[in-house]
DNA sequence: TTGTATGCGTTATCAT
DNA sequence: ATGATAACGCATACAA
């Protein structure tokens, strides 16, 4: 299709291409009669901008980049959901990637998009993430960006986190009142900071109640993750009163390895996930986990991305900590004996 | 930040700016020395060329943009990935949107996507579809699309469809075979054509058996939608043997309110659901469910849609059907009495 | 308030 | 094999 142009819609008029620009754009002096004839008779031709030529000038894009580990499992969907709702609101369009955990194509993706002039950017790392010194180059030189969940410390930009330093420690404090003392942690990969600080909460919540027998296996988040790491326990007679993982699929392949060389969940082993993923509620038994505020997760980091590109100047990167909730179910519940 | 342009190259080295352009497309004519010094000399210089430039003076994105009815759930991920995989390995970088299953956000996605050149579309259609108009004036006049799963029969274009006709059949025969009789099929949106082709299985498998004591009940696709439906059916007394439903989500929401009064699955009532979500090995009792092949969806949706934008002359609008696999699980197997 | 002219960073068509 | 230059469609500084 050959598409119609300013031009066209100019000549139609015999006004100049500017005026008809300055119809699109309205802060700039038009007379309002002749912006609306415009405006109707463009609308008629069926003209529109075109975007891409617009991009070129403007070196903007009105186009954000979501780079996220995986979108198979419902957590970062959603919190997309949440971002796109306030972008889209503002007139921006969402571009989503995925880095299949993947530090290589993460770093592709975030640099498609860098080029692709996206005016900002809203990532969450991948497990291994090898891409630390590009991002603190991102940061320092140009690019609006804000980073979810997934990241590291080292990195200075604006981050919206989940407060899993308490939740990890309130989650431990409740397997600990459920009588649970021998407790292991299925800990994520060991340089993310919200590992870290599951970790600080899971070993606060012992020290609060005088326990120390504890222990602390860096698993990864995945299914197979939790049944690799079941099963080692079980080959090594190391079985606990209770696991705590760090994600819901991690604890549900922990259940279902155990479940299937005998232990009964919760009589045998208590489990509790992280995360609250589709699947919790619906597998047997239920699995207690701790719900993250999926949709406020995406809404607060488009709003700190969107702040940050229209003020560019005076803007201090901020960490914003969010709560959520234990939802406590039967995989964790002592049972009345 | 003020990226380096051709410009800058061409002049470190003082040649033209076509020459470096040209270094770049190695389609022209150009001495491998000055070619290899070039490229050298830009990787040094961190130069990339500018995409938007390129999309512009070349009238295409080399985007392709990808609608979806929604993704929460794992399905229509897994074939976006499948996309992904063939379109990024062709050079083209893929722009996702949502329609949460809303006609008029699906609408406006759409053209979004438009207005910003994709080169092509890949699109499955919410539920209630009303915007058939305007994906007819799409494909006659314009741009490549391809549809899948999700479409309407009136819609002539490329689509890749699973064969819901042949595992509607198979599923029906399954239960059937099982010894259940009295079976109500749980359909989706009775416009799309995959409602159709699923009810058209199902009840081709009646007649085989020679069997006509069957129900259809238009219930939609959610868990909600199954728990509504069973607690109805539950109400009237009009509790079936089997239960084929048309979305895994749709089984387990009816599976659920079946157990909470008291039915016990598969002994009162069989179920079976389709698309295999990640829940459905995981519940209890486990689901049996048709599999899609979902990857390959995805790619084979985006091979049709590439040929279609480098081919544009010769192509004629063709539908492949996909098949899959029943998994068969406890669900809905008789049990030895 | 409107028109003219320039440039955004490329590619492509001429020359040379 | 290379260079000069005109597009691509638009926004904007400047002139009128």
């Amino acid at each position: 299709m050959k598409s119609i142009t300013i031009k066209d819609v100019a000549k139609a008029l015999n006004v100049s291409i500017s005026t008809v620009s300055r119809a699109f754009n309205d802060k700039y002096d038009i007379n309002p009669n002749t912006r609306d004839l415009i405006l109707k008779k463009a609308k008629e031709m069926g003209y529109q901008p075109n975007p891409i030529a617009r991009k070129l000038i403007q070196k903007r894009s009105y186009n954000i980049g979501i780079v996220v580990p995986e979108f198979i499992h419902s957590f970062f969907p959603k919190v997309i959901i949440g971002a796109q709702e306030v972008l889209i609101e503002k007139g921006y369009q969402v571009l989503i990637m995925q880095s299949h955990e993947s530090s290589i194509t993460e770093l592709r993706n975030t640099k498609t998009l860098v080029n692709n002039m996206v005016d900002g950017l809203i990532i969450s790392l991948c497990a291994e993430d090898k891409n630390v010194e590009y991002y603190k180059s991102l940061v320092s030189t140009e690019i609006p960006i804000v980073f979810f969940n997934r990241t590291l410390e080292e990195i200075e930009a604006p981050k919206v986190l989940f407060d899993d330093y308490k939740w990890a420690l309130f989650t431990t404090e409740h397997l600990i009142r459920q009588g649970y003392t021998r407790i292991i942690h299925l800990a994520g990969d060991m340089n993310l900071t919200l590992t870290k600080n599951r970790i600080k909460g899971f070993k606060d919540a012992h020290r609060k109640y005088k326990l120390d027998d504890f222990k602390i296996i860096y698993s990864g988040f995945s299914m197979t993750d939790g049944e690799v790491t079941a099963k080692t326990l079980i080959d090594k007679k190391k079985v606990p009163q209770a696991i705590f993982a760090s994600s819901d699929y991690c604890a549900i392949g922990a259940m279902k390895t155990f479940k299937n060389f005998g232990y009964s969940i919760p009589k045998d082993i208590a489990i509790c996930g992280f995360s609250e993923s589709d699947m919790s509620r619906h597998i047997s038994p239920p699995l207690t986990s701790v719900e993250q505020p999926t949709h406020l997760i995406g809404q607060t980091a488009a709003n700190l991305l969107i702040e940050q590109i229209e003020n560019k100047k005076a803007f201090i990167p901020q960490t914003i900590k969010l709560n959520g909730s234990l939802n406590i179910r039967e995989s964790s519940v002592k049972l009345n004996l």
